[in-house]
DNA sequence: GCGACAG
DNA sequence: ATCTTGTCGC
């Protein structure tokens, strides 16, 4: 046995990019933040170009290598990676997620704010209600509701966690907002780090 | 074959 | 992803 476990993380990171109007230039920042506090405990950011154009399906080979720069830059590695896009929920079974989660050896989940894949019902109009998503005969998510009344999520598994505890998870990571607070202080930070000022 | 397609 | 006005609501 090793270490505390995968269900039981101290630190979680959330890792977004942000493009600049001609998409020559991107951020790439990882927030880390007490999952018991939600507040921001480390974090890091830098500055490059794609390395890729955008295409659907390709999208973890343009954002992967400053994401992974930005992750190597932290003072401590996180417990576990939430990632902006999907895991499991990709036509090849091996999004964005995966490939953080794998690259890392880290526990990574996904959190989508559009699908790519799958078909499902319109979970309860209720915080906390879900609904499988489904592609073909495979179960590669779940559609979420993190706020009463508001748009939905989709939460995908990326590397050694499962579904159920990775929508658990997402629900204590997003308190008041639709998105989780690990994506949101991400958002903003390669955000303010493209415009400038750092 | 054609269209759809995370960010 | 990013570009965008106003609008509704706490």
């Amino acid at each position: 046995m090793v270490g505390p476990g995968p269900t039981a993380p101290t630190t979680v990171a959330g890792l977004d990019v942000a493009y600049a109007e001609d998409g020559d230039r991107l951020a790439a920042a990882v927030t880390v933040l007490d999952v018991r506090t939600l507040r921001v405990v480390d974090s890091a950011v830098v500055t490059g170009r794609p390395a890729f154009d955008y295409v659907p399906g390709l999208f973890a080979f343009r954002e992967l290598p400053a994401l992974l720069d930005a992750l190597d830059r932290l003072t401590n590695p996180p417990d576990l990676l939430v990632c902006d896009g999907h895991g499991l929920a990709h036509p090849r079974r091996f999004g964005l997620a995966c490939h953080l989660g794998v690259l890392t050896g880290l526990p990574a989940i996904g959190v989508g704010k559009t699908p790519l894949v799958g078909t499902w019902d319109p979970p309860g109009e209720r915080r906390g209600s879900w609904s499988p998503l489904v592609d073909g005969t495979e179960v590669v998510g779940r559609v979420l509701r993190t706020q009463d009344g508001v748009k939905p999520v989709f939460v995908s598994v990326g590397h050694r966690m499962g579904l159920e505890n990775a929508c658990a998870l997402v629900l204590a990571l997003a308190p008041s907002y639709r998105l989780p607070e690990t994506t949101r202080t991400a958002d903003r930070l390669c955000r303010a780090a493209l415009a400038g000022r750092t």
